[in-house]
DNA sequence: GTCTATAGATAGATAGAC
DNA sequence: GTCTATCTATCTATAGAC
């Protein structure tokens, strides 16, 4: 059943977001997905491949949720909503996750740089609703940004950290919009 | 021996360095020092007293490593020193081990704050020595910005990456330093 | 106090039952 | 094709030897 697959990969995202890279087992992913681990490992036969098809539909999840994040876009609300997603230490969980993949297993690390291919290009978009050049200096910028405030919220865990991070993004806008005209 | 609790201490950080947080275990670390699991179990318990222990390591190693950093403090200088520790992708998994490990073990987050707040303070050292107001606003983005290319960077693995980090930074402090005088 | 043998738990993979 | 019993490897922790 193909059906079962999709299961048991909703199944690894949630372990994911939960336990991130360090929790996520195949005995874990199997009891979330109601099977057994020798079970799951007909469908994914080594962890790789579990994590490979996981680490698919996690991408394809977050470049989606990205692209529905921005309609309105003020300079206010875009800080605002890329604050709220580095603070969803879930979402961080399994992107880290994902980098760590990436870092150890070679075999994943084209997946993950089509994630940050993805999301170089929303940012850029995002960039040129709001009046600012899109730079490839300008979307990495960005990018790193967000990635750095939720790594640091998601180990700090500040109570006030999505108020401070919604601040720096709109700061680092607001320097972009001005500056962005010169380098 | 108090001598032996250093060896463990520095094999701990090799593993981290080599193999990141999910590499972290008790026999790795003890094989790295030279002795046996159930040995090392006597200097350090637990897995999270090891741990703890080599974080505290860790976070003074790095804090330290910053302090020798910068010297003289030009604008390139800075941005290609913060782009080097951005691209030694020991370092980057060791921090993403602190904060992996500050997310899970509520007893090592204080231990992380602490590697946060160290470096902020020495961010706005470095930004006072560029002639740009070390605001937390300022701090934070290029805490945060370092933090986002170092995890990218480990994970996506460009040949270039260094020199586009280097870049992304000056064009950060260049931003910052003109447009610093208003928010 | 220093060190080790060993137990107990958990992970990953395979051969084979249905 | 679907599923499971089972084996092997590895990890953490403890009781106890020296």
């Amino acid at each position: 059943m193909n059906d079962r697959r999709q299961i048991i990969i909703e199944a690894g995202l949630g372990v994911l977001r939960e336990h991130g890279y360090p929790g996520f087992t195949q005995p874990r992913v199997a009891t979330a997905a109601g099977l057994r681990q020798s079970h799951l490992t007909y469908y994914f036969p080594t962890r790789v491949d579990l994590l490979a098809a996981v680490a698919r539909a996690a991408i394809d999840g977050q470049l989606d949720a990205i692209d529905k994040m921005f309609d309105g876009a003020s300079q206010e609300v875009v800080a605002a909503s890329i604050a709220s997603v580095a603070v969803r230490h879930a979402t961080t969980r399994v992107m880290m996750a994902l980098a760590q993949a990436a870092d150890q297993e070679a075999s994943l690390r084209d997946l993950f740089r089509e994630l940050a291919d993805g999301i170089s290009e929303r940012v850029g978009r995002l960039l040129e609703d709001l009046g600012i050049e899109p730079t490839q200096q300008a979307r990495f910028m960005l990018h790193a940004l967000s990635a750095g405030l939720a790594v640091i919220d998601l180990a700090v865990g500040r109570p006030d950290g999505e108020r401070r991070a919604q601040a720096v993004i709109e700061t680092a806008l607001d320097l972009l919009a001005k500056g962005g005209k010169r380098t």
